[in-house]
DNA sequence: TTGCGTGCAAAGGTTTTGCATGGCA
DNA sequence: TGCCATGCAAAACCTTTGCACGCAA
C-alpha cells in the first residue's frame, strides 16, 4: 500500500475538527457543507467528499448507507474509545434516527458462528443493525 | 389503509411473472427493463419502478440498498415459502459483491437477545451483514 | 518548485415526476 | 365512461470527475 503524501490544509483540519465534536453521530456530506456555509467558511462539496474518503481510508470515519434516495451518512470514530474492536456494532433506529453502539458476547458469538458455519467473515465496521430502539417502542 | 383500486395490465402481469421465475434472487430495476427490452416487450423505466413499489406494498417484493452509487436490489418473496420469516438475513460480500441469504438459529437467538437485553428490535428486512464470503477468503 | 488540494461546473447514474395518451373495468 | 396505468422526457438528487488555480512543503 503506497502511502500517498498528504498536505495539511485548512479544509482538511476543519472537517476533521468538526466531526470530532460529534463522535458517533450520523451526518451527511450535504450537512457538513451546510455547517461550514453557515459559519462563513464555505467548503466545496467535492472537497468534503474527497476528505471524507481520506478519513475513511484512515479509519477515522465510517460510511453508512441508511436510506434510499437520501445521501450516505458519515460518522466519526474515536480511536481512543477503540470503538472498532471486533465485536462493536452499530444499531440504527429507523424511527428516531439515533445510532447506538452495541458490544456484547452474543454478537461476538454470532460472528464466530457465521465464520465457522457459513464461511462468512462479518465486517463489524460496515454492518449496521436496523430496527426500533427501546424508547421508540415504548411510546 | 385505503386499498387503492388496481387494474390488471400487461406490464404488471409480466413484471410479476418474471420475478416469480427468479425467487430469492436479487435484481435491479435496470436489469428488469433490459430483460423485457431483449425480449421485445419493452416496459418503461418509470413503469417498472411504479410496479415494484406496488409489489413492495403488497409484500411480494423486498427492496435492499446494498451499495451506494449503484442501484437498489429487488427480490421476489415467495409467500408460500415465507422467506421473510424473522430470522432471514442478508449477507453482502464486499469483495465479489454477491448477496447471500442466511437463516439460522444463532441469528434468531441474537435477535431475541438484542430485544431482551438491549431493547432493540432488529428489522431483518433492512439489516445487511457486510463482510467477506467463503470463496473470496479461500482464494 | 513540486505536486497535492481546492472549487467550480459539468458529467454520470439512479429514481421520481409531469403530462398527455392508452387501456382496464 | 371513469380513472388508473403507461411512456416519454425532464427534473431531482447524490456523487464523481475534469480542469485550472491555489497553496503546503
Amino acid at each position: 500500500m503506497a502511502e500517498k503524501k498528504q498536505y495539511r490544509t485548512r479544509q482538511k483540519g476543519e472537517i476533521l475538527a468538526y466531526l470530532q465534536t460529534i463522535p458517533g453521530q450520523h451526518i451527511t456530506a450535504a450537512e457538513i457543507c451546510r455547517h461550514f456555509r453557515e459559519n462563513g467558511q464555505s467548503i466545496g462539496t467535492a472537497t468534503v467528499y474527497r476528505q471524507l474518503e481520506h478519513l475513511i481510508g484512515e479509519g477515522l470515519v465510517n460510511k453508512y448507507i441508511v436510506d434510499e434516495g437520501s445521501s450516505a451518512c458519515f460518522e466519526y470514530i474515536d480511536p481512543a474509545r477503540n470503538c472498532h474492536r471486533p465485536s462493536c456494532y452499530h444499531c440504527k433506529c429507523e424511527r428516531c434516527g439515533r445510532l447506538f453502539h452495541v458490544s456484547c458476547e452474543e454478537i461476538a458469538q454470532l460472528q464466530v458462528h457465521m465464520e465457522a458455519e457459513h464461511g462468512f467473515r462479518i465486517d463489524p465496521q460496515r454492518t449496521v443493525f436496523y430496527g426500533i430502539c427501546a424508547e421508540c417502542r415504548g411510546e
